[in-house]
DNA sequence: ACAGTTTCCCGTAAATGC
DNA sequence: TGCATTTACGGGAAACTG
């Protein structure tokens, strides 16, 4: 098995992919009176759906029962693991389906049930819970889709089981939206954003600030695409979650990348800097991307600001971040080439900020610090608080991270 | 369905994976006198095992009976087509599998059979056929190790079945091995081995040319090591025909590179050339690498030979080759950076050779040329004759193009 | 025709078996 | 324990399907 951290695709509860392998625990909360016998928990897939017809429905392929057993760790209450699970769509004669508005497969929402009985002094008890809402996906292709879905459930509805929620979605406020997204940062790529980098996001999302309070629509967060980009505002901002996670963790880590700065700002915050000064910022045209922007100044003139082309995952798997900044060069024909990056902005001279992850040989020789991806959280990513309501469900059971990737 | 051109992975006949689908096609060569009734054709996969038992054996997973029908084409022959078709190894109780010998399973060999029955005057008759050999993999990195083997058995032997062809496999002669081994790369990667590439393989295979006639052992092209290294013969050369066939295709083909070149040889070639003469070369030393060399003339003094480290296709896939050779420079502390390549071996101007093939922005500015990736030969990779027995079988079946995949 | 969705399957990594 | 082989599944692209 996979350990929790850093596992190739991210540790996404409640996101569930079809024929690839999940796990779930439930957990008895109750203490049960000595019983002699062994109680069998099953687990079903889509079980209650709601009133009118759901779009797809699924079943649970494998084994879906399972004896409880006495938890090693904790206080000896019972729970049940089941591994290996797998999910496959149910196939409907054509027409069938309920066309309930315009769904996305990850706004349509899915639930995991769990039942057990048991016969105590006479008397057949019955115990059953279900888990938070599921998104089921057919391809990681859609994982950015389904985590928005999650996301905005668990920001703006304490209800454990509305399954109808994105039929009418709640709009978020800005200052609930910001401080989640902040934290997938934190919980992803180790650092959080800061004020500046959540304003230029909140305007990207808002337009200009003008109407307080701010709400954001859930279709303008995920669903529509950003005006003249081909892409949504939540694709475009975990398409640099990615980026980040694969190749710039230790460099984002360490807060050298502003990253989240408008064109204006950029130059404004160049414009009175020294030649050579530099900043990176994340591509606003292209998914997935991040360029550098240096300054600088003529004798006598204004200042230039100079781009280069974004680095996108491609590039970036060739030659580290760090290694790029230190060996870019402007070559012009018959001169002797010169990095035109000298300080990191504000003032930090380049090798000062990056000279710890320069990697592959040249001038610095063999060091190599390698420094291992980190991981700050060993705990599922969630927001603060976002998943309270697990701890108050009044159930009997408690289901133990709800469903995660094996 | 695939287009029979440049698939993403090879089209090589003979080789299944487990759980990959494949297609295979039977049609009957003699012609029935009219019968009203459907004539059904069953496919069984390792139906007629030799006698001791077999280390794997496999089933077909889907549907094996359809009935044949007339072909569109052709002189209207029955024939039948099945698609779809998946693999599964049977299980066996451990203990169960014979060992016979330490064959790998590239070496195993399987078979695919077709039956049929039909009843005319009265006489049940009954058809029968069966592929030639074919290998089961579970992986694409069994692939180079399967398609050996496919090689080898088709190169000596003309027996349409002899699953245990890898229990004792015969020699090759190095002249009927040159031959196969110029037809991968003509037919892969659209331009085969020339005399003196091939001889650098000879020496490399045989060591020093010394006995006559050469004979290579099926060991030392595919099994053992190549001395020093961690990979054999087959498995070096296979993984510079992916790097080719991904990377190189145009260059190749129009014989730009060398490729093939002892290191001596290629410092005899360059000795006595211009300052900034260089050459292409694979990497002896590394799995799917290609590096340059070039010659620098001191004023006095020897000829210095420099040569960069190998490009492989990580690196490749974020630049194209012929763009790394327009770029590079050496840059020295303090001097004008400058293109130490000037010809290519022997004297052919650096963008004379590779100027068509220039791609990304840079001087060249946007002509982007796009040689979309040629395929100069439709038909299944066999060396000439190789499959010929196909068309000697005296069943009454003929089964075209063998197993191919879907 | 087309967009949303699923399937296909290579290629890497990890797990498993012997 | 180490090596050979299989399984897992991310990711890109093709196929499917209303």
């Amino acid at each position: 098995e996979k350990q929790p951290c850093m596992p190739t695709h991210p540790q996404k509860p409640l996101i569930i992919k079809t024929q690839v392998q999940f796990t779930t625990k439930v957990r008895l909360l109750v203490k049960l009176p000595e019983v002699d016998y062994q109680l069998k928990v099953k687990t079903t897939f889509d079980k209650d759906l709601p009133p009118g017809r759901v779009n797809r429905q699924f079943f649970i392929l494998t084994n879906n029962t399972k004896v409880m057993d006495v938890e090693e760790s904790s206080n000896g209450c019972l729970s049940v693991e089941f591994r290996h699970l797998q999910l496959k769509e149910k196939k409907y004669p054509s027409g069938t389906k309920g066309n309930e508005g315009p769904l996305t497969v990850t706004e349509e929402l899915h639930s995991l049930s769990f039942e057990a009985q048991f016969c105590m002094q006479g008397m057949n008890i019955g115990l059953a819970t279900c888990s938070l809402p599921l998104v089921v996906i057919s391809n990681v292709s859609q994982l950015p889709g389904g985590w928005a879905s999650v996301m905005w459930y668990n920001l703006l509805t304490d209800e454990p089981e509305n399954l109808a929620f994105f039929s009418s979605p709640p709009r978020a406020s800005w200052s609930q939206l910001s401080e989640v997204l902040s934290w997938q940062f934190s919980t992803f790529a180790g650092r959080g954003l800061n004020k500046e980098q959540l304003s230029m996001l909140g305007e990207k999302l808002l337009g200009e600030l003008l109407c307080l309070p701010h709400h954001i629509y859930w279709s303008k967060f995920c669903k529509e695409n950003i005006p003249g980009k081909p892409f949504s505002f939540w694709q475009w901002l975990d398409s640099i979650l990615e980026l980040i996670k694969k190749h710039l963790l230790p460099v984002w880590i360490d807060g050298y990348i502003l990253g989240f700065v408008s064109k204006e700002t950029e130059r404004a915050l160049l414009r009175e800097k020294e030649s050579g000064t530099f900043l990176l910022r994340f591509s606003e045209s292209h998914l997935g991307g991040i360029t550098f922007t240096w300054v600088e100044q003529p004798e006598n003139g204004e200042a230039k600001f100079i781009s280069v082309e974004p680095y996108t995952k491609n590039r970036l798997s060739a030659l580290p971040f760090a290694d790029i900044i230190r060996d870019y060069k402007v070559i012009a024909d018959g001169t002797v080439p010169e990095s035109p990056l000298k300080f990191l902005y504000p003032d930090m001279p380049k090798d000062e900020a990056f000279g710890k992850h320069y990697n592959s040989q040249q001038n610095k020789g063999k060091e190599r610090l390698l420094t291992p991806p980190q991981c700050s959280s060993p705990e599922p990513p969630m927001s603060p608080g976002m998943f309270d309501i697990l701890n108050e469900q009044i159930s009997p059971f408690e289901i133990a991270s709800a469903v995660s990737v094996l």
